[in-house]
DNA sequence: CGGCTGATTGATCCCGGTCAAATGAGGTGG
DNA sequence: CCACCTCATTTGACCGGGATCAATCAGCCG
């Protein structure tokens, strides 16, 4: 078992993560481990990694911190249209198109790997089930983006953030960031209103009635989910299309 | 110039659209133009051609007609997600992930080519151009279903369907299937109201409010935008997600 | 001709938006 | 330690866009 110290620990995430999406071979978690502890950063809350129109030149793994995409309107009008948690990949494959559609802001601290494009193509060529594991996270956004189009045009309020709820917190379930039955959740109600096409008024009523009816707590920073059965059938959610359980 | 013959054409529209999202060596359109004319099927309209739930073992490309992606509540609400065009592909690299999360549904009589998986890897393998173009495919796919997120979740009832109106309309142009200024728009108004998440009610009384400003007709399964600027204009729309530019 | 699907219209209602203000919770500088 | 500012959350009042319910109309097909 490599990847216990101090180094190895900082992909954890990922690797968990494609674990479940894709398996990897030893040498895939190796050569992908190496990758991330070239190129470390780390950005601010509030900071912006991408703004629409860039063009991208290097792939980004989210190591910690919470991060969003997002798109404007002329008006200002805002929706997020994803959240990247750790472990999730900012842009695989992005290079391949002349210019991004969206900007990428990060809502919390972050730590981040940077791979160049090139050395990221290399690292694809040389280990096949790294490169499917990727082609995998990428299908699974589009999955996710899918359902957040039905979230937004066919639930009701009550729906859309209940659903937002168990969706994050089954993200975050296997790269070990759900305890007990909370975890962090860090966005102000001005972005879940953005997330989930609400305005911020309304929004915050909705997750009034959630607490009123004992389905959750929200404070400080922290979502907590007393009877996630119960979260799941108010919000109509069916994990499926999160991919977490591999083929027998 | 191969493919003028009444083999080749059939994979026209996709080569068209290749060319435009990232350009194809000529042996990758030849091995293409192969691949498509050995598995040649047809269905009618109305017909699942994939299932929420389904494992996929197959790449289907579109010849000619229209289908699109949907998903369902458990009581019936209904979202469509996305639209597939001729020259689009259903469901490239989908045989990575154990199920699909959504399904696949002919709106007209379509002419498909179906690629085995085994097949298909053997194609991306031999041909770079055209493994990167399936990706940019892919990818596009994923911006488009972002842009549907700040549809659904933040443009009112007249932009929503403006703005549908327009992306289809640039989606059609690069494969050839818009004439003068009016293309096939063969979907019926409940399908409309699906994928704009407006009830069938008021997507009825929408367009008849753009037909009212002079902007749109829509009749006889054909669309005909009067003046396409206005009808972006009002719609908000911006066509950079669409990648149809090339960069110089 | 009757039955079916899709488009259209009318009337009514309510979910969620908007506007406006109050309350709280840091953070900072004097 | 307090005055002050900023940003996020919360509350109240009101309004309107779009949903819902219910007919009617128009093609199309057997």
């Amino acid at each position: 078992m490599r990847s216990q110290g101090t180094d190895g620990g900082l992909a954890q995430a990922v690797i968990r993560r494609f674990n479940v999406l894709r398996p990897l071979s030893e040498s895939a978690v190796a050569a992908l481990e190496q990758a991330v502890l070239e190129g470390l950063f780390r950005a601010g809350p509030g900071e912006d990694l991408v703004a629409e129109g860039d063009q991208i030149e290097s792939v980004r793994i989210v190591l910690s911190g919470w991060l969003f995409r997002h798109k404007t309107l002329e008006d200002g009008r805002r929706q997020i249209v994803n959240f990247i948690l750790p472990g999730e990949t900012c842009d695989a494959h992005a290079y391949l198109l002349p210019s991004i559609d969206h900007s990428i802001t990060t809502a919390t601290p972050v730590a981040y790997a940077e791979i160049k494009r090139v050395r990221f193509e290399k690292l694809m060529a040389s280990e096949r089930t790294l490169a499917e594991a990727f082609m995998c996270e990428t299908l699974l956004n589009n999955a996710i983006q899918r359902e957040w189009a039905i979230n937004l045009g066919r639930r009701v309020a009550l729906e859309k953030v209940a659903h937002l709820f168990c969706e994050i917190y089954e993200r975050l379930r296997p790269v070990g960031l759900v305890e007990g039955n909370s975890c962090s959740f860090p966005v102000t109600q001005m972005d879940l209103a953005d997330a989930t096409g609400l305005s911020v008024v309304h929004l915050n009523r909705t997750i009034q009635e959630l607490r009123a009816t004992g389905l959750i707590t929200l404070r400080d920073r922290t979502l907590t989910i007393s009877d996630l059965d119960a979260l799941k059938s108010a919000a109509l959610f069916s994990p499926t299309y999160l991919q977490l359980y591999r083929r027998a």
